[in-house]
RNA sequence: GGCCCGUUGGUCAAGCGGUUAAGACACCGCCCUUUCACGGCGGUAACACGAGUUCAAAUCUCGUACGGGUCACCA
């Protein structure tokens, strides 16, 4: 009788009961097999990586069995909370490609579990924390931080484990003319979980991810509600993906050490279980040290970087899917082009340690993912990033479309396409020498011409030039001129005599490609120059031609 | 410190008691080739260590080492 009592004096307030909450949100209906996965996150403003591969997991594993995917906002932490977050997240995982079916959107809400944002459905948390007063199962907890740090420290002085258990549970008993006593003092309380009597016993439970796992239980009161009636991460989750009806849980492995907590509280709700992936964590590699990848340290793993630097979403999903599942890669390497939704996503074939984030991996893969696009399409995302993150090159490519996408188009297309660009940043880099402003001499001349010869191949080339000229009818001219010099028409003409010829036509071109783009490695010659035009082309030799 | 998870080449990784221990990235060499890129061929390079179980262990068990995670009124 008396935990009716204590129920009554801790939430007054309170007046639904567990079932109406079980009737208003009933089990959904699905078709068979039908995954339920739910992203969490807190909305610090700040998503990562991680945060990516774990929504992509939740997504695949729902939308593969034609069940719902849904966003919940996991704000009850007030403190760490930052303005707009909530829209950060839903923005940055839209950009990525990640849609929700329901949950917490920017303009408000879609679906019927929710609400989706956990500080609006305390209610709901405090009429399951009732219950379990009423059931003797959790009680209110009056002791202050300092009271808990002094406690920690003789816990650390006695070598004993640390925490709110067994005989450390100084408010394990209290009593209802006690509480009452405090609560009328004004003193604000916790809600604790009366865990059951430390047995050293373990149970086990199935990870989709990682098998069979055997732990200890949970000896610890935690904390349900805190002082602000606003659950912890371990309450909320209980409840919330009960009656959201979430069958699968995938979250990163840190919440491995926790495990016995939750499952021990659906066990007592007397509620079914969801299935949980625990994933590996990312990691990188940070003085020679592989950890974790961390918020603060890492700024440049926040989706805003890869954003920022214009890796293309369909990219880093290609590079996310890698990393992953084992199996896509083979998967890939025979369906070329197919669309990555038609692979078999499963959690079992996920790894389980932690992987190293490889920005080289993701450049080659992005690589052959740009390779695959027409030029419009380039045109078009190229186009878009400039505008957002560097205006000037948005400026030097929307200035000439056509001029554009024929620099674009230059090995693109074809069995054997160019594979230059990994990311757009990078894309300005490669080719800036397309533009006047940043054309710029970055390599020498070929060494084995002599600059009397180099002088004379621009001059001959200027003299010889037709605009009108095929690829074919352009390359002799280059060799003919070689040839005159004393150039070897073809390079192995020149390995087998080298003593006879000063060098060979690579030479020759070579100074023609410095010349044109500043460097000695280029994308073919002819096909710059039919893009940049005859007049810009023969200005350029001109200007090579008075340096030398 | 307690508890939990992990450990196959430089990196990502297949592997599920019998394999010459896949493949990808990176690196190197050769070929193709006017440079580069692409493509083709080839190469260097790995089961953390020690016991045990077994005819047989990268695979199972136990220790050791190392790495990671977690022990909040944060998630």
């Amino acid at each position: 009788m008396d935990n009716k009592k204590m129920a009554q004096l801790l939430f007054p307030n309170i007046d639904k009961s567990p079932l109406y909450y079980e009737e208003l949100y009933p089990k959904r209906n699905l078709p068979e097999g039908a995954k339920v996965t739910r992203l969490g996150p807190s909305p610090t403003g700040f998503i990562h990586l991680g945060n990516l591969f774990g929504a992509i997991t939740d997504e695949r594993l729902a939308h593969l069995s034609q069940g719902v995917f849904f966003l919940r906002i996991e704000d009850t932490d007030q403190k760490r909370e930052v303005e707009g977050a909530v829209d950060v997240v839903i923005n940055t995982l839209r950009y990525f490609g990640v849609e929700f079916d329901e949950g917490a959107l920017s303009d408000g809400e879609k679906g019927d579990y929710g609400p989706y944002r956990q500080r609006q459905r305390a209610e709901i948390y405090q009429t399951f924390a009732k219950s379990l007063v009423e059931r003797g199962l959790a009680y209110p907890c009056f002791c202050t931080e300092e009271e808990l740090s002094a406690m920690r420290e003789k816990q650390t002085e006695l070598k004993e484990n640390f925490g709110y258990y067994g005989k450390w549970a100084v408010h394990r008993n209290i009593t209802f003319e006690e509480a009452q006593k405090n609560i009328q003092e004004g003193k604000s309380f916790v809600l604790r979980f009366r865990a059951p009597e430390p047995s050293g016993k373990t149970f086990t439970v199935k990870d989709a991810i990682r098998g069979e796992l055997t732990m200890p239980e949970n000896e610890q009161d935690v904390v349900l509600l805190k002082s602000d009636g606003i659950p912890t991460y371990h309450f909320a989750h209980v409840v919330d993906d009960h009656l959201m009806r979430t069958t699968h849980v995938v979250r990163g492995e840190e919440w491995l050490a926790t495990l016995p907590i939750h499952v021990q509280l659906f066990d007592t709700m007397g509620w079914e279980k969801p299935i949980y992936c625990h994933t590996a964590q990312l990691m990188k590699i940070d003085n020679g040290v592989k950890r974790k990848l961390s918020k603060r340290k890492d700024p440049e793993l926040s989706l805003d970087y890869y954003k920022s630097e214009g890796y293309l979403p369909g990219a880093v999903w290609e590079y996310l899917m890698t990393v992953l599942n084992s199996n896509y890669e083979q998967w890939r390497m025979e369906n070329p082009d197919a669309d990555v939704k038609q692979f078999n996503f499963t959690a079992e074939k996920m790894g389980i340690s932690g992987s190293l984030f490889d920005i080289d991996k993701l450049n080659d893969v992005s690589k052959n993912y740009l390779a695959t696009l027409d030029s419009q399409t380039v045109y078009d995302y190229i186009t878009a990033w400039a505008k957002e993150c560097d205006e000037e090159y948005y400026e030097l490519l929307t200035r000439d479309k056509e001029f554009s996408l024929g620099m674009i188009a230059i090995g693109r297309g074809g069995e054997k396409p160019r594979k230059d660009i990994s990311h757009w940043k990078q894309s300005k880099e490669f080719y800036s020498f397309f533009f006047e402003e940043l054309f710029r001499r970055e390599d020498d001349y070929p060494q084995n011409v002599s600059p009397e010869d180099r002088k004379l191949i621009l001059q001959k080339y200027m003299e010889s030039y037709d605009h009108s000229d095929d690829q074919s009818t352009w390359f002799s001219k280059v060799r003919a001129i070689g040839e005159e010099l004393g150039y070897a028409p073809q390079p192995k003409l020149y390995k087998k005599n080298p003593e006879s010829y000063k060098g060979h036509v690579g030479d020759v071109s070579g100074v023609i490609r410095v010349a044109i783009t500043g460097r000695t490695n280029s994308p073919d010659i002819w096909c710059i120059q039919q893009v940049l035009g005859k007049e810009r082309s023969m200005i350029r030799i001109q200007k090579a031609y008075d340096e030398n």
